[in-house]
Parts: structure tokens; sequence; C-alpha cells
DNA sequence: ACTGTAATTTCTGCATGCAAAAATATCAGA
DNA sequence: TCTGATATTTTTGCATGCAGAAATTACAGT
């Protein structure tokens, strides 16, 4: 809880007090270029990755599972230590999350969990309906037929998995199916946008989940999309996405609606 | 050029080697209550606005507006200097336009401006235009009698700068017209990742300046919008809205391209 | 008990320290 | 003069210091 952190602040400067001076003169008289091959050899610091990245990562993931409740405040200390690093590049994860819209900034106050209301999931669906219908349009005169017949049997596998009663493989799956149309646009801009505003969905994701009666209408909805491709109709491909997408957008509104009311 | 920046952190060691103990004194024995409101009345920080936030909108200023060549290394040190502030907020805001695009992260080396490609402006104005379509259809729904009537106040003194011949006012208002357009479809999802893309194409919009030829042509498609509008037809805004913007993306690619073969 | 105020503690925002990586300069040997 | 190794400088990435703001607590006066 980072009680009299003040207090150790000072025990840390009475200590550095005792070594400043030593520490000084170890930057005067830099090490002899003899001895410095030696000790770097063993030292492996290992660190490919930057931290402040682990660190939105890391973040992103316990927003988005719930392991930070909304409204919760995020403490710099208290995510510093328990991602093991200092606060500055918590402060930059908590930044770059800000503009993702997981995160609220409270000017002088930090920053807290933003809510996730049923209005923002109902409205982040209609953009990415919006955003799906037109790359359904691009895709299907865009993509290669090896594109065409990589997403027919992804979309079988989904099948398959839906008759199995495999809820989790078909939302992943059924997620790769989405991603895989956006990506046959051919559009990095419209690929990017859409991958922060299905991660910004991805929190509601678990909502839906939960809807067996949408699960199998939602599957038929993807047999419609997947023969509108086959004929290369991108208008067509297009509307049953948009409206895929506004449905599954009422049915995760309406259960958060629910949850929120109790 | 921050030449012997070691050295400068050293003598600044001395320096504080000196004061260190007054310094820790002062911790240890705080200031009497009595004496301090006197002298924090005369301190006037005078900061609302966290640093931060001001080096991002300075940084993304000075490039859009080419002030930071494409390709160039951003040194955090020097925009510091430049800025008046500390690395840190520098990095804070070098990140965050990392994520708009902006800059281009180099792990262990910094950032560098991003490449604004013919075709990444291309895509841009794909994306922006199914976003802006999609706007359409729903302002032509949502938007009240009042937001129409502004919009077409809006347009008619556009109007009357393009015949007054006015280029930069004239563009002021288009941009601010397309923006009103999205506000009226009343979500906020879909006018923050609008605002987003805009701000990105801002670096070609200059490109878009110079063409007389596609002005007067703009001009008629503006038109056009705002007879669908009177006529509430979302589906026609779109599609209108649509071409629109990708021809002023022609336009501008083709300019872009013209540039770089140069 | 309740409210307002002062004292205390915690926290944020920014500045700066420092190790190691990257870039650059130096120079010996071909 | 070029090449490659080595030394030097610059720069980054992260850690940490510190002032002041915000939150909390303590407490006096009602």
């Amino acid at each position: 809880m980072q009680k009299y952190q003040k207090l150790f602040n000072l025990l840390n400067i009475w200590a550095q007090e005792l070594t400043h001076k030593m520490t000084t003169e170890n930057i005067l008289k830099r090490r002899p270029p003899t001895e410095r091959p030696a000790p770097n050899v063993e030292k492996r610091p290992a660190r490919q990755r930057p931290l402040h990245e682990a660190a939105v990562d890391r973040l992103r993931d316990m927003i988005i599972e719930g392991d930070l409740a909304v409204g919760e405040r995020l403490h710099e200390f208290n995510l510093a230590e328990a991602l093991n690093v200092s606060r500055t590049p918590v402060r930059e994860a908590v930044k770059l999350l800000a503009t993702e819209g997981l995160v609220e900034l409270l000017p002088g106050r930090g920053a807290r969990v933003a809510a996730l209301s049923a209005k923002t999931i109902s409205e982040l669906l209609e953009v990415i309906g919006g955003i799906e219908r037109h790359a359904c349009e691009l895709a299907a005169e865009r993509m290669t037929s090896r594109e065409l017949a990589r997403l027919q049997r992804m979309h079988e596998r989904m099948a398959l998995h839906h008759q199995a009663g495999n809820l989790h493989e078909y939302f992943k799956l059924n997620n790769e199916i989405h991603v895989a149309i956006v990506a046959a646009a051919k559009n990095a801009i419209l690929e990017a946008t859409h991958a922060s505003l299905i991660l910004k969905a991805r929190r509601g994701r678990h909502a839906a989940l939960a809807s067996q009666a949408r699960w199998t209408e939602a599957m038929a909805e993807h047999d419609l999309l997947m023969k509108a491709f086959a004929e290369r109709d991108g208008r067509k491909a297009g509307e049953i996405m948009f409206q895929h997408d506004l449905r599954t957008g009422e049915v995760v509104r309406q259960m958060l609606k629910a949850s929120e009311g109790h």
C-alpha cells in the first residue's frame, strides 16, 4: 500500500549519502578496458522487448479480463510493483491505454478504468459493423482465390466447433474470420482501425458468450456471408456482415444493460 | 547537440554534493506551518495543462506542418530543449504519436517521423470515405432539423468562400462540415475514430490545397450532398460522400506520387 | 455527533541519474 | 587508402528523486 514512501525515500538518501563518493569516483575513473569484456559476458539482461510495451499488454489484459474493476483507480506505484518495473513504463502504458479508451485520465489524479456502458458497446459494434461492411465490399473485389479458399476452410472448421458445442474454439475462429476478411480488403489503415476497435469490444465479448440462441443465429448468418463471398457479391456480403454485427451488438447491449441494472 | 552531457551531469553531481546535506536537513526539519503560507503566495506555477499533452500537440503540429522532415530522427534531448520540458513528457508524447502513426518507433533507437506515402494517404482516404459514408447514413436518420439547418448555413458560407476564391477559409469550413456530419451520426466512437483518421490525413492536406480543378468539382459534390440530406436520403448522401472522398484521395495521391518521384 | 480547518500522508507529474546499447570517431595493420 | 578492431561519445530506456496537489486523517469548536 506504499505506506511511508517518503520515509522510505529518506532512508535511501542516507544510504546513498554513504556510498555517494564512491559512486562518483567510479564514474571518474572509468573501468580500464582490459577488464571490461570478462564481466560483461556473464551478464544477461536478456531484454529485447521494451518494458513499456509489455506493461501495456499486461495492463490491457488485466482490464479486459476484469482483473481491474471498472472505475478502479490505477496506482502507479502498486502497478509498478505488480509488474515488477518502475513507475516510468507504467506511466507510459497508462497513457497509451487512455488513447485506446480503456482507461480514463483524471488530470492531476492519475487514471481509472473506463466504464464500458451498454451504450458504448452498442456504438462500438455499430462502428465495427460499418468497417466490416466496407471490408466485405473491398475484400470481395480484392481477395485472391487462395484467400477465399482459406476463409471457406476456416468457416467449415467453425461450423464443426458449433456442432460440437465447443463455444470457446468457435469464438476464436469467429474472430479470426472477421480479422481475415478485413485483411483481405488489402488496406493497412482499415486493418489497424478495425483491430483497435475489436480490442475494445473484447471487453464486452464475454457477455455475448452466454447467449446460446444468438450462437445458432450467428452461425446461419456466417453461412450466408460465405455464400455471398463465393459469388463475389461484396454489396450483399457487406449488408449481411453489417446486420450480423448490429445484432451481436444488440445482444451484448441487453446483457450489459441487465447486469448494469442489477 | 548535447555534447558532453555526461560531463554536464557530473558537474551537477558535484554541485548537488555540496548542497546535499542542507537539502536532507530541509526534508527532515519540515518548514514550520507559520511561514508556509507566505512564500507560497508569490509562487505561480500556473500550470493547469499537463506538459505531456502540450508536448503531443506541439510535436504533432511540427510533424504535420513539416517542421520535422519525414524520416528525421526524434532526439529526446533536443526536443525536450526545444519544448522547454524534460525528456519524460517528450518520451510520453512520442509514444502517443506512435500509436497515431505519425512516428515510427525504432526499438532501442528512439523514433523517427513516419513516412507518408502516396499509398498510405490513399488508404487513409478510403477508410475515411467508408466512415463518412456510414456517418451520412446515420446522420440522415438521426440529425435534428436544427443540425440540418446549421449544416446548410455552413455549406452556404463555404460556397461564398469558394466564389471569393478564399481557399484557406473554404478548406476550414469544408473540414468543419465533414466533422459536423459525423457528429450528427450521434455515435461517439464513430466520431473519435473519424477524428483520429482526419488528423493523420491532415499531413497530406496541403497537397490537395494546390488543385484548383478539384476545388470546383468538390464544391459541386458538396451541393449534391446537401440536396441528399435535405431529402433525408442517407443512402444517397453516403454514396456521394464516399465518392467525394475517393476522388480527393486520388488527387492527393497523385500529387504525393509526383513529389515522391522528384 | 457534525462541520470546517489544519496536519499528515499518499500520489502524481515532471526532472534527472545512470547503465547499457547504438552511433561515431580513432587508429593500427593490410 | 581501405578495413576492421577498439575506444569514445551520444542516446536511449528505465529507475528514482522531489515538489506540490490531492486525499486522508486528526481535531477543535459548535
